[in-house]
DNA sequence: GATGCATATTGGGACGCTCA
DNA sequence: TGAGCGTCCCAATATGCATC
């Protein structure tokens, strides 16, 4: 087994098939399948099962891609770092953040770092927490905003901010920011919230937790804009901080109030693999986002 | 260390097979 | 019938080894 056949199979995996794999690889597809097939015959098990329609990974290959990417990742952070020992900080860069960090400071943040390390190729990509973290696990991604508790242990993290959730709910709902809402009576009614996997839900689902209430969730919204539009076509409440509903209060869509009683807070974290070295590409931008970003 | 030869590996093209 | 994969054949390139 090496690094070219491995590159090999995640193309394959990511493009769905021996064709399209091929495009991407400037390989035939003749030759792509025989490294296909070197590789199992390699490690002595298919990794695929071979249908008339295309590929279908099995579930050996599904532990190959699991354990392969944060190997072929961690190799690449390896050349792009030897590289650098020449020129400087280099390579691949792939952050992610959740939306409800707006899009004003991560752009601020990426015409920063382009113009401090214009030789890196940076990749900036919108999820939900529980994305982020299987981006972070499986590779895919080098560093991520995530909001806390973290779902996994397999990620260092470190706080970068703290902010205060609001009740949210439709305009007509008459919520007053200056008439805090007890968390007992927040939780009360319909909610909208993101699924299990994401900050916010096991956030909030702690918190019930906490005070002994079963929650009623009536849609789970794994977008937060669509989250924004349902609770705006009144089908149920929800929590956020002010930050991420700024606009809309401001546009009259939607009405909202702080949360007391107490008050809850959710911390937004830097977080990383924990089973990897950062580059030195991924250093810089978190030197950045600790300066840029992080406050008390 | 440089060179030449034999062998292995890799890739492209053509074609056949399978399946929706 | 067309899309997608496997196999065969040939050419180019890489590698190993002996010789000078």
């Amino acid at each position: 087994m090496d690094s070219k056949l491995l590159k090999c199979f995640l193309h394959v995996l990511d493009a769905g098939g021996l064709t399209s794999a091929s495009e991407r690889l400037h390989l035939t597809q003749s030759a792509l399948s025989r490294q296909l097939k070197q590789l199992e015959s390699d490690l002595g098990v298919a990794l695929f099962q071979r249908t008339g329609r295309g590929l279908i990974p099995t579930e050996t290959g599904r532990q190959l891609e699991r354990r392969a990417r944060p190997l072929m990742a961690e190799l690449e952070r390896l050349a792009a770092d030897i590289a650098s020992d020449r020129q400087g900080v280099t390579g691949a860069l792939a952050l992610a953040v959740p939306p409800s960090v707006g899009v004003a400071a991560p752009a601020n943040l990426i015409r920063r770092y382009r113009d401090l390390y214009p030789q890196v190729r940076l990749r900036v990509v919108s999820a939900l927490s529980g994305a982020i973290q299987d981006g972070l696990l499986r590779g895919r991604l080098d560093l991520g905003l995530v909001h806390h508790p973290l779902t996994s242990a397999g990620l260092l993290h470190e706080t970068l901010w703290r902010e205060r959730l609001w009740l949210v709910a439709e305009s007509a709902a008459g919520l007053d920011p200056e008439t805090p809402v007890p968390l007992g009576e927040a939780l009360a009614g319909p909610l909208v919230l993101t699924g299990s996997r994401h900050g916010l839900r096991v956030l909030v689902e702690g918190q019930a937790a906490g005070l002994g209430l079963a929650l009623d969730v009536t849609v789970e919204v794994d977008s937060l804009r669509i989250m924004l539009e349902t609770v705006a076509l009144g089908l149920g409440r929800t929590l956020l901080p002010y930050r991420a509903i700024e606009a809309e209060l401001a546009s009259g869509r939607l009405c909202a109030a702080p949360v007391i009683s107490p008050e809850v807070e959710r911390v937004t974290v830097l977080a990383w693999p924990a089973d990897r070295a950062l580059s030195r590409a991924a250093e810089a931008m978190a030197e950045l986002i600790r300066a840029e970003l992080r406050h008390p």
